[in-house]
DNA sequence: AGCACGCCGACT
DNA sequence: GTCGGCGTGCTC
């Protein structure tokens, strides 16, 4: 028996699968995630390694091959679950068992701590100068250039020293023996933020949130561990809730997971946690160095940490007895991983929580389509919280039909219904944010008169216009010529929605010369800290209006805002995917949600040319069910996720001729390879951009009820590209439910 | 990362 | 000749 090893060992070189054989007293007991000792290199130096993986037959020179010495018992069991959620994502995802490994385990990112590694000159600068002259004596050229090197600057990163310089590290080492230089590496253990614990007032709980908290302690208690859905609307205490979850499990001495959206991570979502749970909260966020991550990752290890928080990488926090993984805002796209293994957090976690017997709780005022599907078939507890814990009412929503304003005369971006609001608040002295949704815009056709949008005829999803003039389905291929009149009505005034948030700006100003007017978008916020600097000025109420993208629905909570406007909602009701409608959605209800937080009544005007489309008119009526129903049942016509299962692979290549060839290869080779599975093969199209730095792109679309039957196409496809040399210059990549 | 090997200039 | 420094290549 074989066993696929990697070594503990940071450096890229080494990233890879090393073969041993297992000795016949180990291969009863030897499991995959297990930490083995093992001779390596010409010295047979022994070193820690994990185990990926074991197999009867061995594809490396038999004779070079080793013998491991013996499975270490030192690491704890925590690592070996990690490597066994490793390779569940590598079978489930695609890529390679490197980078699941990667992503899972907290020692591999230790090498970024490594990056931070620093040389220090201990000489002062004369005899560093009698050093130098000696090495220049000497002809020890290398050292020379070292000495030079810090005679200039003290302190040196030491990958630019290596890098940049040309030193090994055997020079490094003979310096730092001689004690010329000294090695530093940060490994400071840090806390980012600090507060006192402090004794919150008894909550009263509504009595929805005492049902659920009850029903979650008694399943707990009796050993169940299950995935529950929490479909609660703003503001009906959800927090509250995975706070009081959290606290069962805590005080039975186990760990939990809050998964939170990057952009919602705010201050006062971490104060609310640190109060509860003290010290032994933990965040995990992107404005913390890889070392302090790493850190982060140790002290949880070690048991130092009850509760961590953060984005997606959090969920692979190395707790020794893990208890419950939430996700809040369960819907977020941000919850898919865009590099390879291409995982969904929701999936994982549930997967993660299986392995180590943990509870999962997902929680969204909009539940994404596959959460509230599995709900339904009884995969997930379902928990529906209606009401809002404060007293406050929804706001009233206005629908603006733009075509009615074209007829009328008005070709303005602000409607009638929308300017008279605004000037009203203005006089009353209320805040107004204006939202302009370009999220996964992609050019498509409307008309302006009738609302008709250009739309594949297969695939039932908008067509998106490309340079050279034609029309586009992302997903199948299909293309036709551009159209210069409408074919529903006949109206020439049909083309390209444009609008840009720099564009309303400027408008607002004219129509509204003494309203103060902020902007939030992607130029605005291209400076550190810009997001929150802009954000807190308008919560400070140093600006009357507020115009941005959908960066501007998330997190703060701007009490003083009476006034939401969604200037065009069909920008992302007609981007060319499947998931346009429940984005749409989504968006809008959140939107909605910004108006009338404080103690005022909020007003929503939502724009469109569409004003009957179900999700627009779902969204208005702030009804989550009958959006579900009308959605579903498209899902369930055309065949797209959550009814089955859709995998994406993207083949690239610099070579446009030798890419059409693989492609249709390997449309081939799926269609032979698909058997009896009743998969179908879509493709191959343009991703959206064909063509990034001289590297062209294509995606095929392999679609099937059955996820497993996705795998298994997944797995043979992996086998025919490696098995063809044809395929060597081409770099092809899985996405399982693409987003 | 860390070890061996081979190359090269300098010193005995 | 030999010695030590330095770059390179390899590790199941």
């Amino acid at each position: 028996m074989f066993a696929d090893v990697i070594i503990d060992i940071q450096h890229e070189k080494l990233d890879k699968i090393f073969q041993y054989r297992v000795p016949k007293a180990l291969e009863k007991e030897l499991e995959p995630g297990m930490e083995v000792l093992v001779p390596f290199g010409k010295g047979n130096r022994q070193i820690k390694g994990y185990v990926t993986g074991l197999s009867e037959t061995c594809d490396y020179d038999l004779s070079k091959v080793k013998e491991i010495v013996e499975i270490s018992r030192t690491g704890v069991e925590i690592e070996a679950k990690l490597i066994a959620l490793a390779a569940w994502m590598k079978e489930n995802y695609g890529g390679t068992m490197i980078q699941a490994l990667k992503t899972v385990l907290p020692i591999k990112q230790k090498e970024n701590a490594r990056v931070k590694k620093r040389l220090r000159l201990l000489l002062d600068k004369g005899t560093g100068e009698k050093q130098l002259h000696y090495y220049l004596e000497k002809h020890q050229k290398a050292r020379a250039r070292l000495m030079a090197a810090l005679l200039d600057d003290p302190v040196l990163e030491y990958e630019l020293v290596t890098r940049k310089l040309n030193i090994t590290a055997a020079v490094i080492r003979a310096l730092e023996e001689q004690r010329v230089l000294a090695v530093e590496s940060e490994q400071v253990y840090r806390n980012p933020v600090k507060a006192a614990k402090e004794q919150e007032k008894d909550i009263v709980y509504t009595e929805e949130q005492t049902q659920v908290i009850d029903c979650f302690r008694k399943d707990y208690a009796a050993g169940e561990r299950k995935t529950y859905l929490i479909h609660g609307v703003t503001g009906s205490g959800k927090t509250e809730v995975y706070m009081e979850m959290i606290r069962t499990v805590v005080d039975m001495g186990k760990q939990a997971v809050v998964l939170i959206p990057e952009i919602a991570l705010t201050y006062q979502t971490v104060m609310r946690f640190y109060r509860r749970f003290g010290d032994g909260v933990s965040i995990m966020n992107s404005r913390l160095s890889a070392g302090e991550r790493y850190d982060q990752m140790m002290r949880a290890r070690a048991g130092k940490v009850d509760v961590m928080i953060g984005p997606r990488s959090a969920l692979f926090t190395p707790f020794p007895d893990l208890g419950l993984i939430v996700i809040d805002e369960e819907h977020e796209p941000t919850y898919k991983s865009e590099q390879t293994p291409r995982y969904h957090v929701r999936e994982t976690a549930i997967k993660r929580a299986l392995l180590e017997g943990a509870g999962v709780v997902l929680g969204s005022a909009t539940p994404s389509m596959e959460a509230m599907y599995r709900a339904r078939r009884g995969e997930y507890t379902l928990f529906e919280m209606k009401n809002r814990s404060r007293m406050q009412d929804l706001a009233d929503v206005y629908t603006v039909d733009l075509r009615e304003e074209l007829k009328s005369g008005n070709r303005s971006i602000l409607s009638r219904k929308l300017a008279e609001l605004m000037r009203e608040r203005l006089d009353k002295k209320e805040q107004i944010m204006l939202f302009l949704n370009r999220r996964g815009y992609s050019g498509f056709i409307s008309c302006r008169e009738c609302g008709h949008v250009i739309k594949c005829p297969h695939c039932s999803v908008s067509l998106s216009v490309h340079r050279d003039g034609r029309m586009r389905c992302h997903y199948c291929g299909y293309s036709m010529p551009r159209v210069t009149a409408c074919p529903e009505c006949g109206s020439p005034h049909i083309g390209e929605f444009r609008a840009g948030t720099q564009q309303i700006e400027d408008i607002v100003k004219t129509e509204f010369p003494r309203a103060r007017v902020l902007r939030m978008d992607m130029d605005t916020t291209r400076q550190k800290d810009a997001h929150e600097k802009i954000l807190s000025a308008f919560a400070n109420e140093e600006a009357d209006v507020l115009v941005g993208t959908q960066m501007i629905v998330k997190g703060h909570d701007f009490p003083n805002v009476t006034l939401v406007g969604i200037l065009a909602a069909d920008m992302s009701l007609y981007t060319a995917d499947y998931r346009s409608g429940e984005r749409t959605f989504q968006l809008l209800t959140q939107a909605a949600g910004r108006a009338g937080r404080g103690e005022r009544h909020g007003e929503v005007v939502i724009q469109t040319y569409s004003p009957e489309h179900y999700a627009i008119v779902t969204a208005a009526a702030q009804d989550y069910e009958a959006f579900y129903e009308e959605e579903i049942r498209y899902r369930e016509l055309m065949g797209y996720p959550p009814a089955e299962n859709l995998l994406a692979i993207f083949v690239s290549c610099e070579d446009e001729a030798l890419l059409e060839k693989g492609c249709h290869y390997l449309k081939e080779y799926i269609l032979r390879a698909r058997g009896q599975t009743g998969a179908e093969v879509i493709g191959p199209a343009s991703p959206g951009i064909d063509k990034i730095k001289d590297v062209y792109r294509r995606v095929l679309y392999v679609k099937a009820e059955n996820y497993g039957a996705l795998v298994g196409i997944k797995d043979r496809v992996e086998k025919y590209i490696e098995i063809n040399s044809g395929f060597d210059k081409m770099r092809i990549q899985f996405d399982f439910n693409p987003m």
